[in-house]
DNA sequence: TTGACGCCCTGTACGATGTATAGAAGATGA
DNA sequence: TCATCTTCTATACATCGTACAGGGCGTCAA
């Protein structure tokens, strides 16, 4: 028997939760795209937080953290891309990680790689784990909203017309993409100048 | 009759989401909690989505925006300290925020105010826009962020085993308070000088 | 060969949830 | 007095996660 194996559950969870988002993530999708019974899926899966870490490891283990360079900045940075790279490849997850609580041995193998960039920065180590804990949460959070922002409807003019600066907020339409590389950059630097000025 | 309107109903939701947690935060629950049947709600409440927004929104309105003192730093550090407090005094309210993805008229307001912080640093308009956009969803991102990591439980050795860096993060529990005042000046220190270079 | 056992899956069912639909009770205005 | 509107109740339904109880099939001891 055994058709079914948690490699190929993480993989059709994986492609209905892009497919039909958050809402349509359901036991019932899963066991369906599989061609079988809703109750298969519970002979490899505890319950359905564990299915959405399973999808979330899947999607995270997809492509590889980057290469170390050699040079700290410069890698801090590729983890910064990385980690939103790796939402916006599948935008549903950051809405399943929330809802879910995930937080698995990808995450923590991130966690390590942080860290240790911080560390070659030549901080000692309570800055290191001080930077490398604000930082990824920093990155991961500012990913997650940005993706919830860029869901968002312009709001109505009648709710705008008391708010001119936040109107314009909405007229232009940000270049999320500078503004992620400017925001990493900036991040970085400042808490490398804080932490090592002592 | 009357015996229901908005305002009865965020506070009666309010408390239900404290006390409960986003698990809890059910329609049939609100109801009980102001002794009505579910359907009650529907007449003051397009739909659950629309409760969520009314419990945010009367949760942010609790304590009002830190009075400006003129100092363009001071009051940016205030607007990320009050952010934080905001979310933390009503810890479900993260989780129902990031369910419902709700963006409303307070939120809005808290826009207007980080934008008009930036303009007084004597940045441009579309630096100013840029600084604004992406320091307040960075904020709001770890707050968030960290509410889910506090929620943690540390993971088991065995997954730690392999990961020497990531295993310290969990020795020793962090000074959050500390690390998010920290961050909050290092990233609203980067942005400026990053955007005031040009 | 047989029969017991264990694994993997199916079938059915339950309680909870959001909400559509259809009244009912009381206020309001003609 | 009667029609109408507002506000709340009652009932019902589809959908969800998942508990529980088998059923088909491979493995292995006798």
């Amino acid at each position: 028997m055994a058709e079914l194996d948690a490699g190929r559950i993480a993989a059709a969870a994986l492609a209905v939760a892009d497919a039909r988002g958050l809402a349509g993530f359901t036991m019932r999708a899963v066991a369906e795209a599989l061609a079988v019974t809703p109750m298969a899926l519970y002979h490899h899966v505890k319950d359905k937080a564990a299915l959405a870490a399973l999808v979330v490891d899947a999607a995270i283990g997809e492509q590889p953290l980057p290469a170390p360079t050699g040079d700290w900045r410069e890698d801090l940075w590729a983890m910064a891309r990385w980690t939103r790279e790796s939402r916006r490849a599948h935008p549903a997850l950051a809405h399943i990680r929330r809802a879910y609580g995930v937080w698995t041995q990808a995450s923590l193998q991130m966690t390590e790689r942080w860290l240790s960039l911080w560390q070659q920065s030549g901080l000692p180590l309570a800055a290191a784990l001080t930077a490398a804990r604000t930082s990824s949460l920093a990155v991961v959070g500012l990913v997650e909203e940005e993706a919830a922002f860029r869901g968002l409807d312009r709001p109505a003019d009648a709710a705008l017309a008391w708010l001119p600066n936040a109107r314009l907020m909405f007229d232009a339409p940000p270049d999320y993409d500078a503004d992620f590389e400017l925001l990493s950059r900036a991040l970085i630097a400042g808490l490398h100048a804080r932490l090592s000025a002592g």
